[in-house]
DNA sequence: ATGGATACGATACAGCTCGTATCGATCCGG
DNA sequence: CCGGATCGATACGAGCTGTATCGTATCCAT
């Protein structure tokens, strides 16, 4: 019901005092700080304007809710990461980038897209941002990778480049918000190696 | 940082005026109702309590917040459902488990759920909710019904039922959540039928 | 340099929600 | 028939939200 973010740079563009950039990261590190420690749903816009030494309206200036502030410091964190970097072999590189990401998640972004998930569930243009900014370029990437992937013939031919993300990826998401296990390393692997050659008996 | 629920059933037993069951389908039916209109995060206690016609302490003394009352509610509303039914033939079985948990999912309980899994990443005590009364007896249940396909020769005996049952049933999740594409039956039987044959090209 | 325009910190305010407390009335069991 | 817990209703303090306003600070254009 309510808007997941204001406006990123609309600063009416002429005339006035700017706003100042060093206050936006303050905002920035005091939200993610906070909400690591004490957890998100805790932590109120006073919580963040006070730990940034700020004014409130300063805050709700650029930003409408603290949902919209910790999706930018989360972007701003991961932005330089999860690529698909070369190994021994085109799925050796998947299963790396796999654990790369379940590394992520063991960490303080783990928390932290919990949080903007489960927030985006109840607030359709955060859910909205969240996609656009995290989940569709990492599945664009993802895509690209995999048809490659088919043509070279390290993939079948028949399966669709979505389905295959979902069948990989997805466990990850599934354990880091069910907490029906550890998201370790070997975790990973079997997901990656019964995914890769199938549940069924031949 | 809040209880998930109070007590189900603890009455203090002896004496003084029994709860009415009547009052409590009608806050159950109240809650679900309004959760599946205005959406959870909109709705309040006092919301709840003015539709069922009670009043706030007669919810307070059963249960401690709305997402106490939503999973009652859910476990009541879907509990004799999402059993493994015979088919033509054993993993036949499977995808049609999978494709009645999809169905679940497109219809009211998927909003229901989608709201208690979001809430719960910010209730640990909803979390084991959630994870005792929903997740663990069918996971219990599909890793029964995979061991016994092992035996029978069905799935290969080097998988993990663990592993299993996320490769297929994560996906679920991730696309009610993510909102990447429809929760069709379509979709399940590619996530059913990549799984069984696998990724790579053999 | 000077004035217009905006950001900034601080404070106040109304509105909503929560959780608890309390009231008299109701209803059940011993 | 009487103790005891539930019931609807109401009131209360506390916290958070979003907005408004004040005086000050800072930058841009003239």
């Amino acid at each position: 019901m309510e808007p997941a973010r204001k406006q990123t740079g609309a600063q009416t563009s002429s005339g006035g005092r700017p706003r100042s950039p060093r206050i936006q990261q303050a905002i920035l590190k005091a939200a993610v700080d906070l909400a690591l420690e004490s957890g998100f749903r805790a932590i109120s816009m006073d919580d963040i304007a006070a730990r940034a030494n700020v004014g409130r309206m300063t805050i709700y200036r650029r930003w409408c809710n603290k949902a919209a502030i910790v999706m930018d410091a989360f972007v701003a964190r991961v932005d330089p990461g999860t690529l698909f970097l070369p190994a021994q072999s085109y799925t050796e590189s998947i299963r790396l980038q796999m654990r790369s990401m379940a590394k992520l998640f063991r960490g303080k972004d783990g928390a932290l897209i919990r949080a903007l998930l489960a927030e985006a569930q109840f607030d359709p243009r955060l859910a909205v941002e969240l996609r656009d900014r995290w989940t569709m370029p990492r599945r664009k990437m993802a895509i690209a990778y995999f048809q490659q992937g088919i043509k070279d013939g390290f993939l079948r031919p028949d399966v669709d480049p979505d389905a295959m993300i979902d069948i990989l990826y997805a466990p990850i998401y599934y354990r880091l918000q069910m907490g029906t296990g550890p998201l370790s390393d070997a975790y990973v692997d079997e997901i990656f190696a019964h995914a890769m050659k199938g549940l069924r008996k031949v």
